[in-house]
DNA sequence: CGACACCTTGAAGAGGTTCAAGAAATGTGG
DNA sequence: CCACATTTCTTGAACCTCTTCAAGGTGTCG
């Protein structure tokens, strides 16, 4: 008879966790899988409303969201903020703390949640070791400086309407990634959550949510929402050039 | 008599470049500096106006600036661009393209530039090998990630002046880590650029420009700027908390 | 020196904010 | 399980900031 695999062995280990796909590299041989078991350390629970990390704290693991919803947000001295972005399952937070060894921003669960903790310094080690690892790491660095351009474009360049439309579509297209509808999803923040986040008064998401209703683009009841139209809110985002000739 | 050291080797070694300390890891020994020196392929010239690279070309390295002005910029495909970003001597360039093995921005040289080239694929060798190399290219990625952060609280929650104010203060302090004047600038890039990276339409870059000018904060003309009280912009960007009870 | 790019300024207009009030949902404690 | 407090959301009206459109000025480079 085989000896029982010890519980917290099954607990943590991400060869055999449903969300390895989003946050490990892929294609991995049994051995490296083995060695990648070792960077996850420990799991988190975070309470909705509470901070995973906040801004100052000493810097020393990046997470993993297995389950939960969090947003990130910086702080001005004088109080201002502005929500970086909303993370959820399969995506990793922290990364803004490696460069100074400490958080500069807060990460807060709007949804109860749960994390690995995946310490840096192990990871580092790894990745010497494992090449898919340190290739990872890399692109997931990348891939975050590539969202905040979009974001960037967002704010930068983009009205009111446009600026709810993207938010949408981007979201419904990493749920559905998840498994999640196409068409339908339950908003996880409020309305001043999204403002921040979009560059926008609360009031603003508000009567932009209206007009998209009026405009039968989208079915909106509090924070279920529910896609009608998704080539409108394309359209809406990117205008097409005009017709060809 | 020692025989000459090739001229090419001098060409393209960091371990004797006076930008080191500005984009390499410090307080190497000698037989890591070495190493690093193999991270440097060459160099390439750009001409005002050119790009070092684009949206869509092949990634295959980074690119540390020896001299001149970059910006970078995003696309839609719409036509409408956002500048992401001003780069100056001993930044790097390039994260962008990791993710996706593409470039998803332009890099155009706003004053002639030289770069040195380091082909990630040689990063990521010799980052294996040499901690401070691996430390060293993390902070670099997490730094731009808490720069973005900073510049989308600007977007999202500054208003005009104050956006220019934090921009201002933002390039003589980095011109000052390069031994220029703290309070002397020369703007390499137009109004419209400004605007551009700013979320401002360049009239009102303009607008502000002459604001600040009047309320005696700076001089301006054309693109030199002498402030003249930076205390008075530091205000404009953290308007102080009421005074103390 | 002339063409071109860049910058400044004015006036009118649009989009988003602010302030305010009320409605709907959510949570809490009795 | 209901009543009440609290939070969240919606909508209206006035206002303000920034944009748009337009014209003229300044600087630069071949």
């Amino acid at each position: 008879m085989l000896s029982p695999i010890p519980i917290q062995a099954i607990k943590v280990a991400c060869s055999n966790c449903n969300l390895r796909e989003l946050c490990m590299p892929i294609g991995l041989n049994d051995t490296d899988m083995k060695r990648l078991d070792d960077v996850v350390a420990t799991r988190r629970k975070v309470k909705r409303g509470s901070a995973l990390f906040r801004n100052g704290e000493r810097f020393n693991a990046l997470y993993a969201i297995r389950t939960g919803f969090f947003k990130t947000c910086v702080t001005t001295e004088d109080g201002r903020d502005q929500v970086t972005g909303f993370q959820m399952a399969g995506e990793i937070i922290g990364l803004d703390g490696i460069v100074s060894d400490q958080h500069t921003c807060d990460a807060v669960a709007i949804e109860d949640a749960e994390v690995c903790v995946m310490p840096f310094d192990t990871i580092e080690r790894i990745s010497r070791e494992v090449t898919a690892l340190q290739t990872h790491v890399h692109k997931i660095m990348s891939r975050e400086i590539v969202r905040e351009h979009g974001v960037m474009l967002l704010l930068g360049s983009m009205r009111a309407e446009e600026r709810l439309a993207a938010f949408l579509l981007n979201l419904v297209q990493r749920l559905h990634a998840r498994g999640f509808s196409q068409s339908e999803l339950v908003l996880r923040m409020t309305r001043e959550e999204i403002g921040s986040y979009l560059g926008l008064k609360l009031e603003t998401v508000s009567r932009t949510f209206s007009k998209f209703v009026d405009d039968g683009i989208v079915e909106v009841k509090q924070r279920h929402v529910r896609i009608l139209d998704a080539d409108a809110l394309k359209q809406i985002v990117n205008p097409q050039t005009c017709a060809p000739h």
